[in-house]
DNA sequence: TACATATAATTGTTATGACAACTATATGAC
DNA sequence: GTCATATAGTTGTCATAACAATTATATGTA
């Protein structure tokens, strides 16, 4: 049974432009610090982690190996992260998160919890978590079209 | 009160990713078609009415002005748009569909329909209400943050 | 009418993202 | 050890998006 029948209820459609917007509202905020909030995901996942390579940080940030260099590239050049020869795979590079990273991320986390606060004000407790519930059926959805 | 303490529980952190791959999954379906999701947003709203300009077609679709041109510039060549200058404002065109991009927007309604079933199967009618109820209030507030 | 200001569209620049193709190195089968 | 295959990372190309700056035309006011 088809539940939808014009294209503004398909979900895709209808929230992508939400996030776009919330986005852009965070990259305001970060503007001060000169980093973006995608630069700043992935200096994130150093935060939580060093020592890990590129595909596995990719794998973490849910971006793909191309974005991720490139991201890096742009972090390196703001002297954000080191990039190592693992040792044991030649092939790879271990990154590690700079000093002045690891300030910019501690530094930067009050604001991406004050906007999520701004951002979800009248949404009560409960509300969340069904949208964390629905978000994550739909994200295995997602995963098992990407099976086949 | 402070009811997060972690970046992951950020809304935008946490489903961007999510509605990204939706909309790479559409891509694919719609890739026989020659066209990205982006592209059909637009030919889509002139879908349901013609003859209206940039500016305005910027407004029904959430993106700026500069995107909307240069995305009507890849419609025209594709010729699936016309662009006539407003004989009341000569700065602004009047942007119709072509006749095949009619006949694509009806040939892949069925497509992203379908695909939003996939995604939200396992969800239920009242889930998608609060869904769609959440997402109204974070939709508000991000409203009014641009207000200020 | 003349001029200041506003507005529609465009262009340039930078960032992210998808995808294909490539290089260098690792791994596994023999 | 050799060779086929797999894997980590890079590069190129195109599309979308944000933002600043520009051009052409409208509009409001003296």
């Amino acid at each position: 049974m088809l539940r939808f029948s014009s294209p503004e209820q398909a979900i895709g459609y209808r929230y992508t432009p939400v996030f776009r917007k919330i986005s852009t509202l965070f990259a305001h905020q970060l503007r001060p610090y000169d980093i973006t909030p995608e630069q700043r995901s992935v200096l994130y996942q150093l935060y939580l982690e060093e020592g890990i390579n590129q595909k596995e940080l990719a794998l973490r940030t849910d971006k793909d190996q191309p974005t991720v260099t490139r991201i890096l590239d742009v972090l390196d050049k703001k002297q954000l992260i080191i990039r190592r020869t693992d040792p044991a795979d030649r092939r790879a590079f271990l990154i590690c998160a700079t000093d002045s990273a690891k300030k910019l991320i501690q530094d930067t986390i009050p604001l991406e919890l004050a906007l999520n606060e701004l951002l979800v004000s009248g949404v009560t407790d409960e509300q969340l978590q069904l949208l964390e519930q629905i978000m994550q059926q739909i994200q295995h959805n997602i995963d098992k079209i990407y099976q086949d």
